[in-house]
DNA sequence: CCAGCAGTTGACGTGAACGTAAAGGTCATC
DNA sequence: GATGACCTTTACGTTCACGTCAACTGCTGG
């Protein structure tokens, strides 16, 4: 569980993903795209990784040709899964947002979603930290015991 | 990492996990001895997970014809591990300190061993925690971000 | 004598999140 | 036209801590 860099949370080189918000969807016809290794690059991750969220259904790059193609939007959703990721949300949980950004949604139908699992997961990390802190208090005490013995 | 039951600690029915301390090695021939799932009801295990261990080199029950015999000091020492996982060691840790209890090396030595990698377990946990911290801080802040866009 | 239970072994499955070949395509450049 | 950098795919490997199954043995009670 040790946190994954949230330094890759900040989408370099452009709109700093104003949360679930996908400004414009078609900006892939307006020129910018992208290669898998620049994202790749960008966010510090590698290009099997990215390839390997297009397989479980993450994002869906363009082609040209077999070529991915990522648009900003792409980016943007990139973004978004691995704020996701490092803040523990898993895979599924991520999937099941992104899905709820798809046509047919209202928009406020998603973000209450996201924040409900938001705020699921807040609860989740806080018993997590209340457990890591019973645990370091008794291998505290642990210790104590042995300093006790030598 | 859901902290497992730290309730399955306090190695029921008897001497209640000194610590390191393997008070009586020779306690089987005494006469006092356990079957596998006496064990795993008494630890709230499976029989799986103690063969498991057995196979993991970390118990080494005698055998009365092919079935496991478990001696108080077996009793002990699953209970040290059980301990230990419960405080997040790795079940190669575990293997690693109880290793140090074999015959030929000096008891400070092994204390000392067990104090330091506890001490490590403790700045791992601290700095997990600050990181759970810091994600925690994160997601609030994003709730509060979406609240407001409602 | 036989059912039933507790025990044994070994092999394979699980889940999460990728890593690691292996084998090949495409493109600009020297 | 050959080299190298980059891209593609499929497919199997990894880590951890077991769970699940199958097939078997051995003991005890009725």
């Amino acid at each position: 569980m040790a946190a994954p860099a949230l330094s890759a949370l900040s989408d370099p080189g452009g709109a700093v993903l104003p949360a679930p918000v996908f400004p414009d969807p078609d900006l892939s016809a307006s020129g910018e795209s992208f290669t898998i290794s620049d994202l790749a690059r960008a966010f510090d991750i590698t290009p099997r990784t990215i390839r390997f969220y297009e397989g479980e259904g993450l994002i869906h790059p363009t082609r040209r040709g077999s070529q991915r193609m990522f648009s900003r939007a792409d980016r943007a959703r990139l973004a978004w899964i691995l704020r996701g990721r490092a803040v523990g949300f898993s895979l599924a949980d991520i999937r099941e947002l992104l899905d709820m950004y798809a046509p047919g949604q209202s928009r406020s139908a998603q973000l209450k979603a996201t924040l409900e699992k938001s705020r699921e997961r807040i609860a989740a990390l806080e018993a997590q930290r209340n457990a890591l802190d019973a645990t370091i208090a008794e291998l505290s005490d642990f210790c104590r015991t042995i300093e006790d013995k030598i």
